[in-house]
DNA sequence: CGGAGCCGTGGAATCGATTACACGGAAGAT
DNA sequence: ATCTTCCGTGTAATCGATTCCACGGCTCCG
């Protein structure tokens, strides 16, 4: 590998001088300007960003650490961040931490090792004494869609409580009572806040939430299926199951299926978060969708403030119901996004 | 941030012992590594990966440039090449190339300047003299998936000529006839090689594939969709259309239902990979398999043995079809995964 | 004409690790 | 007892960059 220094000796300069042309130093007659510059050119010189950044202590680097990359919401935000950041000049090292929380540290600290400059997570279940030691340590860190309580950072996420109260006045409209969550791991705030919201918006129309009605889920399909067939064998079954994911969704639409029950006749069927997938299931799917681009350019821009020492933003944004077929054939005017 | 420094001044040893201890070096006596080990962890010591890699000229980290995370295929592979990595003790950099091949080199560029010791690549679409240079620069590189023909790295990819037969011979015994196929980009080699492997097999059954049932994809939803149009204005329009990838084939059905017709009776659908919504969609969807844990971990290891000074192998594992409803009821002994 | 100030440049310290080499002391060989 | 060998340890060089400081030469001003 050539070094500044096989670019100094070509030019006849020192490397000094060289380091100079390179970060655009002002004092650099133009003539030693030129010569590096074809030294360059001319051995495919390429700085050792390795040897950079120990020297100045910064990588340009910012860790992801997500939890699940199978599920196409969250590999959606981490190509929003990864533009994002792209666009301000950092790359973005992304850690999968597969609902795990001994997986996720395993990142964080990985990421640390290799002197990232910034953290950005969506905490797994479970704590994690980790995260908060992170943040008192003085990384800048930002938590998006999920969030750590007692951990002081800025939080980037959607706010899905008024979407939740439409998805419930939808279904109201339509005639359900019944009305069942699988929930997402209580640990997670995602997991708490939809339930509580769900909750919410049945009591605002005099419906209440029985424990039964409550499944707990992790995130994953499996869950979700489990879920959905204990709900089936109730002696009231629900008429409306709500999947606090994407994911649990599909596994309640397996476990529905695999009952021989329809969707949505016998049984309907609606998720939190929205894919491109939910259009063309055997029914589409209604579903809640988040501003995933807007979440992931937020989280960025925050990370980023706060490692350039400017003061950082939490950001709340909405989300919004779309109306499809799962939950029975919506009047005219509800319909939307096909 | 506390440093070997620090370390080694509160076990009363020089550096370099505390180094010897982190290294596991024999020669330390046990009184001067339990004090190095006391040290390590009352100062939540942790080595400074960067200054390390420096010193060693090594990172331990792999580079996987794939050509678009949002393809569910991929974002499995990336998961399963990060699995086995970390089993080997590697840590893995993902570069999302969008199918933009400037992208690609922008990702394998910055890579690089990280001075990762292996590259995995899935080429995009049109030529990179980048890649040639790299691999011919020593730095190991595995294709994995795609490669590109001229340049002499190992490669590791699924077959798909058997189970594109399979794919035919099954919608022959259905009796279609006029099958039509949404190739990838020519560049890629799975673009050409699916087309070529589907003309083979429709040669064995006598069947032509004439030009315009070919129609010119680049992976992406959208392109399946207008190919998609095309065919049905066609005055003899196919019975069948092939997607040659998962998100084409999503495309296709969008374009199928938006001109009003039913798949499988009016049109029928079928796509080259595999993935859990096609269980889902209506109708679930007839697709061939790729062994896409086997392909990552294979491809890691290949990268890994190049990595160490092994000589590594190139790998081809076989794809398979999965039937399902989407081109007609098939005869009960030909169903399979449901 | 002489001193102050500025500009372009190079030498050398530095970041945090690894590791070759030297050295002192103990143990074993003769 | 003396010589060799080996072991544990420390000193210092090194990786490839950035950057402080000093220096020589020039310009400008009084």
């Amino acid at each position: 590998m050539t070094s500044i220094k096989d670019v100094a000796a070509q030019a006849g300069v020192s490397v000094a001088t060289v380091s100079r042309v390179l970060n655009s130093h002002p004092s650099v007659s133009p003539d030693a300007r030129t010569r590096v510059l074809a030294a360059v050119d001319a051995l495919g010189y390429r700085p050792n960003a390795v040897a950079r950044s120990l020297r100045t202590d910064q990588t340009r680097t910012l860790g992801l650490v997500i939890s699940d990359v199978l599920n196409p919401y969250f590999t959606e935000l981490a190509r929003f961040v990864e533009e994002e950041a792209r666009a301000l000049g950092y790359s973005v090292i992304i850690g999968n931490a597969d609902e795990r929380p001994e997986l996720q540290d395993h990142h964080v600290r990985t990421l640390l090792d290799r002197r990232i400059d910034g953290l950005l997570v969506s905490p797994a279940d479970g704590d994690s004494p980790l995260m908060a030691e992170v943040s008192r340590g003085g990384t800048p860190m930002v938590f998006v869609d999920r969030w750590m309580p007692g951990v002081d950072v800025p939080v980037v996420r959607a706010d899905g409580r008024h979407a939740i109260r439409d998805l419930v006045a939808h279904l109201h409209a339509l005639g359900h009572r019944r009305l069942a969550i699988i929930a997402g791991p209580a640990a997670t705030t995602t997991g708490n806040e939809r339930v509580e919201a769900f909750r919410e918006a049945l009591h605002a129309y005099e419906l209440d939430l029985p424990e039964v009605y409550i499944g707990q889920g992790d995130f994953q399909a499996d869950s979700g299926r489990r879920v959905t067939e204990r709900f089936l064998a109730l002696p009231e079954p629900p008429e409306v199951v709500f999947a606090a994911d994407n994911l649990m969704a599909l596994g309640a639409l397996d476990a529905i299926r695999a009952a021989g029950l329809r969707v949505p006749q016998d049984t309907g069927l609606a998720a939190f978060d929205d894919i491109p997938w939910f259009v063309h299931t055997d029914p589409p799917i209604t579903a809640i969708a988040q501003p995933t681009g807007e979440l992931g350019r937020a989280a960025v821009r925050a990370l980023v403030d706060m490692v350039e020492g400017r003061s950082p933003q939490s950001v709340t944004l909405p989300a919004r119901l779309v109306v499809r077929r799962s939950c029975g054939e919506p009047a005219s005017d509800q319909r939307s996004n096909l």
